[in-house]
DNA sequence: TTGACATGTCGTGACATCACGAGATAATGG
DNA sequence: CCATTATCTCGTGATGTCACGACATGTCAA
C-alpha cells in the first residue's frame, strides 16, 4: 500500500515557528498596513501623516500602528503633540522588497 | 499649522496592488499553508502525505491547497487517485526564503 | 485655563476565517 | 458490481478581523 518514500531530505520548522511566522504575515497582510510598512521604510511620519496618505481615519491608523508596534516591526517617539512612527523590524525591508518584486513592480 | 513636507519621494503601488498583495500574503499566513508551501518548493507531494505532515486530517489539507490553487501558488495534477501539487508562483521560493530568515532559522 | 489639535482607546455590529463532520466523487483492484 | 482508498465538497458553529463612532488622553499656544 505505501509508495516509494521521498527521498529529499525535509525542511526544518518547528510548529511553534511556524505560528508565529503565520501571526506575523497576518499582520503585515492588511493593504494599509502594507502601504505603512512600505513608506516607513523610506522615512519617519507621524500617524496624521500615514493616515492621509492611505486614505483612512486618524484613529483607524493609530490602531494599525498599535498592532504592528506589538509584534516588534515599528516603534514610536512622541514629539509635542505628534507620534513619530518608524520601522523597527530589520527583516521587514528584504520581506517588502519581495512584496513590491511579485505585486507592485 | 503645517510642518515642513517630507522631501523623500514616496514609494509607488496602486491601492488595488496592495489589496491583491495583502490577499496572497493573508493567503500565506497560516501555518499549515505556510507549511506546504516549504514542502513543495522540495518537491512534489500528494494530499495524504501533505496532510499527514502538517498533522490535519486530509479534507482540511484539500481545503488549504485548493485556496493557494486558486490564487495561483500551486498546481496539480491527478496520477490515479491521488492528486500530486507543486509551485506554481515562481517569487514564493524568494519569499519563503524571507520568511525562513525571519522566523524559521 | 481654554480651546484646538494629534493621537489613543473602547464598544459594537458586519463580515471573514477556521476546523470539523458527513457525505459526495473519483479511481483502483478483486 | 463491490469494497477500498484518495480526494473533494458542503453546511455549521466558534472565533477572529475590521471599520466606525464616540469619547478619552495628551500637548501646545494664546
Amino acid at each position: 500500500m505505501n509508495m516509494k518514500p521521498n527521498l529529499v531530505p525535509k525542511p526544518t520548522g518547528s510548529p511553534a515557528a511556524f505560528a508565529e511566522a503565520a501571526e506575523c504575515l497576518k499582520i503585515l497582510a492588511h493593504p494599509v498596513r502594507l502601504r505603512f510598512v512600505q513608506l516607513l521604510l523610506h522615512g519617519r511620519f507621524t500617524v496624521g501623516e500615514l493616515a492621509e496618505d492611505a486614505g483612512v481615519p486618524d484613529n483607524v491608523a493609530s490602531e494599525h500602528l498599535r498592532l504592528m508596534q506589538r509584534c516588534g516591526f515599528f516603534t514610536s517617539q512622541r514629539e509635542g503633540r505628534r507620534v513619530y512612527y518608524q520601522v523597527a523590524e530589520p527583516h521587514l525591508k528584504q520581506l517588502m522588497e519581495c512584496v513590491e518584486a511579485r505585486f507592485l513592480h
